[in-house]
DNA sequence: TTTTAAAATGCAATCGATTGCATAAAAAAT
DNA sequence: ATTTTTTATGCAATCGATTGCATTTTAAAA
């Protein structure tokens, strides 16, 4: 195998320096234009490639981002690393990926790998069963800057992004209210993470400005599993009243279970209004379609990115601590749509 | 901002070489297992993290694999990179991950991307529009393994990770023609791939074998996005004699036909019968539920790393140039199943 | 006790690019 | 023609870990 050409073997065949060379090569205003394009044409010819563990090694830094997921594979996390990648990919940076799976042991064995990669920034979207802040700590002590996205932390020095959880659930139960619901349930996840808790607070709020009951019967927490939609047709059936309602943060929950309601009997939305989260592509395929909250997953991953790198290059847009909510909007379909729309207090 | 610690500080502190401490940390045989206990000690007192530049410039590996696929979200792609993540990570490994968007430009230029960042493995399904090879050349010449997997390449030093498309397509295919099915057609995706090309194989074979029509009616090429099911619809429309199968090489593009064409008035299956591929989530969901292939997207992202690594730390299991195919399996639901199954040939 | 073999450790070069400081060359000013 | 500026380049150290080879220490054999 022949060897890698390198700055010398440039330097040597131009009877120059290596300085020089490097600095031809990365555009150093202090060198003759001529010699410039004397080095740039050899270094072409040659394929010269240029080291990036020698540079990083030099530069202590790495071009990296490393980006810390629940899981590679749903629809909205996939939506994100999509936008960050396209944006990294266009600003020089390269990605560094991985998956907690939703475990906390394990998330903190990748925060660890990252630090040890020497990655830039970090991206962290958080597991359900994180509770520590352990695991960020080094990065925030070494000054290297750490963005949560989606499912975050409060940090005086993290940059956030996320959408208004709360308001969205609260819209989305206002919607259910103001279709007539007035038993309503909700699936959600973990309540140690913002997303599920801000919306079961908007939920809350919700049903509480309009007087309905909410009772432990109103709430079901799950893992987004296979069976979670099994679980809810049992809290359904074991409820004093079967709900008229249910607000899912979950589409592709919302959608498996309206499946099981059809089957057992209960017609969506008449006997039971349904509204989802996320804008996955599969609420427009159950039927009825599922109202849902479009979620600006590729957006989102883009800003992240574009956030990061700015901070990195000096370009101080947001500073430190802020939060950056995007907008998400919630997408009506038939799912939650009655015949006749109720009014309440004149509101909707 | 406080230094990092390094062996020269451990070596100092503990009166011995940095040799010694490099060694003693990378559990080298020829060290005295006190020496090795006393670094190890201190090496975490002080909190050493290894600094992969260096090491890396030393040994001239990278402990990276890059990825390159059409897209990070989807189904199936963002499955295979959850396996390869996993076990990527728990055998030290690092993954960067880049997206060609189905545009051999930016595969090109990822590729390029992967070979500067040094990746020792490069681990690559292509886009629709690839047609050279020249960006995989320079991986092969410096002797950097080059793994193909889902949209392969034929190359005699390049593993694949595949399924039987051939097989999947023509087993589809037979399984229409067994429920009845005399006019077909096949929507799938540029034929410059493999797996649409032996898809595509399978299926001409099994309609020529029943003695089918095979016109040009009978194919329907499509890049999958949001038009597609409307392409399908115009087709349907258009045809002398609108198809009594359907069979299509992607789940999420089915599904959505299927809610156009029961607006369209055509009953699914027994006007028309309908396959997809991928076993994605929304084929249970959409009804009637979607018959499908299913494709063992996780344990193909596992294997190709598993193969890669194995590769790398010289343990040679896999030869170059060999496939690896994995077995994938017919699901059939409602969308295909008529009420009579028809026996052809005794072969059903 | 001396010799030989085995086990531990150290020396010093190496991997390539970068950069502060010094110096040389060229251009401008006196 | 000489001095001052400006512009280009070079020198040499640095970033940390690794490793072939030499050397020292320790243990085993004679």
């Amino acid at each position: 195998m022949k060897k890698e050409t390198t700055i010398y073997d440039i330097a040597r065949e131009l009877n120059i320096s290596p300085a020089t060379v490097s600095r031809a090569i990365n555009g150093h205003p202090a060198i003759n234009s001529k010699t410039k394009e004397r080095v740039d044409k050899l270094a072409r010819e040659l394929g010269y490639q240029s080291n990036r563990f020698a540079s990083n090694l030099r530069k202590q830094r790495s071009h990296t981002l490393g980006v810390i997921v629940p899981r590679l594979n749903s629809v909205v996390m996939s939506s994100i690393l999509s936008g960050m990648e396209r944006i990294a990919n266009e600003g020089g940076y390269n990605l560094i990926i991985s998956q907690s799976l939703e475990l906390e042991k394990k998330e903190i064995e990748n925060a660890r790998t990252m630090f040890n990669s020497r990655v830039d920034a970090l991206l962290i979207s958080l597991a359900f069963d994180t509770d520590t802040f352990d695991h960020i700590v080094p990065f925030i002590k070494k000054k290297i800057p750490v963005v949560f996205f989606d499912r975050v932390l409060d940090h005086p020095l993290c940059t956030s992004v996320v959408i208004d959880n709360f308001r969205d659930g609260y819209e989305a139960t206002r919607h259910l209210i103001g279709q007539g619901c007035s038993n309503l349930l909700h699936v959600t996840g973990s309540l140690k993470r913002n997303v599920y808790r801000d919306r079961l607070r908007g939920f809350e709020t919700a049903v509480r400005e309009f007087g309905l009951p909410y009772t432990e019967d109103s709430l079901l927490i799950t893992g987004f599993d296979a069976e979670a939609p099994n679980a809810v047709m049992e809290r359904i059936a074991t409820m004093k009243t079967a709900p008229d309602g249910i607000f899912f943060t979950n589409d592709a929950c919302a959608a498996s279970t309206i499946i099981l309601m059809k089957k057992a009997g209960y017609r969506v939305p008449e006997d039971i209004a349904v509204v989802g989260f996320n804008d996955d592509p599969i609420s427009k395929v159950v039927e009825p379609n599922l109202s849902t909250v479009h979620y600006p997953a590729i957006e989102m991953g883009e800003i992240a990115v574009q956030t990061i790198i700015s901070h990195l290059e000096g370009n101080l847009n947001v500073n430190q601590g802020s939060a950056i909510v995007l907008r998400s909007e919630m997408v009506i379909r038939g799912s939650s749509l009655r015949e006749k729309e109720t009014v309440i207090n004149g509101k909707c």
